[in-house]
DNA sequence: ACGTAGCCTTACTCCGGAGTAGGTAGCGGA
DNA sequence: TCCGCTACCTACTCCGGAGTAAGGCTACGT
């Protein structure tokens, strides 16, 4: 009983190969671990297991366990920051930009669910150095979509009240849609590009009514 | 050097206090140090340290690191949902419940940081049994507000269309929510308030909009 | 006075898993 | 044919930290 101790193994177990392929397959196996595991309980062993590798290659190319999740993050980060680039094309409107830009995000989760995992859940709780990376690109992606959100307030000639609060408007939007990403991982029976029109009507929306002046009150008298 | 040794216990050291007591402190120290070092990197030595008691007595009281951070878990949760509770006041309108509502959310994460690290960015990731806890409290959250929203919707007499949007836009807000709470515990400049008022607009406009059929597509003719 | 119950400690065991030492196998060049 | 280089493996070491065995002290009941 029990033939299963290799059934995991990814590639059939093939012999010199160059680094950059075995660098590949033993990334593609860690960031299948440590989104199954988590990184705390991933361990080495398995790693190397699914990558059809021994243990002391992924020390040899990639370093230590850290070295190695930190790498995961790095390259599904610039996954992820590639997929999103493609979708905003700089000649559209802002709110078309905000649009694509949404519906690609979706879209990458989508088809990386693996990926996203990896990159929000664990590297946003196994604290320290991992975490800097995430920053960095909510960061990145806040001050891209606060762009978006003050082009279209000074275009439609509002100020002050409302361009003070673009950016923790932005922030909100991104928190939203790391959410909804999150959540939608445990409903996975709804379309990506709903998810985004979704994401979009919420934002867009609540935004037009701030430049509006049409702001809810605790002393709102409606209804 | 390094007169450090004990510098971080808690209570000072007192001897033979009956059970309830000790628990307590334990649970303190146990939230304290999970917030500060993560499930994993928490030592149940340090966390007896910082409880000023002696290991053993944790494992005689709590049990074992998981259940202790599950009563950690369930103790947080419990409080928060008490805080959420004394907030909604059933007379009031939906709008007014769920301002009071977002305002006491926002305001027990201020009073308690360190408790809703551990329930939030800790229980989320250190997967398993631990996200149990969080994924009925946030059920529970989102029916509520699910409810809220339903209310408003029929009573404004929208249906259909707007109305099987409601759960989706009920998770979305608390995944902001909890975005934001994240997002706020690295900009502690800003008061609760604030928060609480960007949240509803953020939401309840969006709503409001949708109600009434105003609805951003990308076909959208604006601008 | 003496038992006993429950608070509390020191000082261990033990194991999973990170990281490594040292050796083998196949290939390219002379 | 031999050298040596690089890809690669088996088989360890070693340690942090979870969990425990075994007993000491104090208070109270009788």
């Amino acid at each position: 009983m029990s033939v299963d101790g290799d059934r995991r193994r990814g590639p059939e177990r093939s012999r010199r190969l160059p680094r950059e392929v075995r660098e590949r397959q033993i990334l593609d196996a860690a960031v299948r671990v440590f989104s199954e595991h988590g990184y705390h309980y991933a361990s080495m062993d398995e790693i190397s297991d699914v990558a059809g590798v021994s243990k002391p290659m992924i020390y040899a190319y990639l370093g230590a366990k850290e070295d190695l999740f930190t790498e995961c993050i790095r390259r599904e980060a610039i996954g992820l920051m590639e997929a999103i680039s493609k979708g905003v094309r700089s000649e559209l409107t802002p709110d078309m930009q905000l649009w694509h830009g949404l519906d690609a995000f979706f879209g990458y989760v989508d088809d990386h669910r693996e990926s996203w995992l990896v990159l929000h859940r664990q590297a946003t709780s196994a604290g320290g150095p991992f975490s800097r990376q995430l920053l960095e690109m909510r960061a990145r992606a806040i001050t891209l979509i606060d762009a978006l959100l003050t082009k279209t307030a000074s275009s439609e000639g509002m100020d002050s009240q409302a361009r003070k609060g673009t950016e923790a408007h932005a922030a909100a939007l991104v928190g939203a849609c790391e959410s909804l990403a999150d959540w939608w991982l445990d409903h996975p029976d709804i379309p990506a590009r709903v998810l985004a029109t979704r994401a979009m009507n919420l934002v867009w929306m609540g935004f037009g009514d701030l430049m509006e002046g049409n702001v809810w009150t605790p002393t709102h008298p409606e209804s």
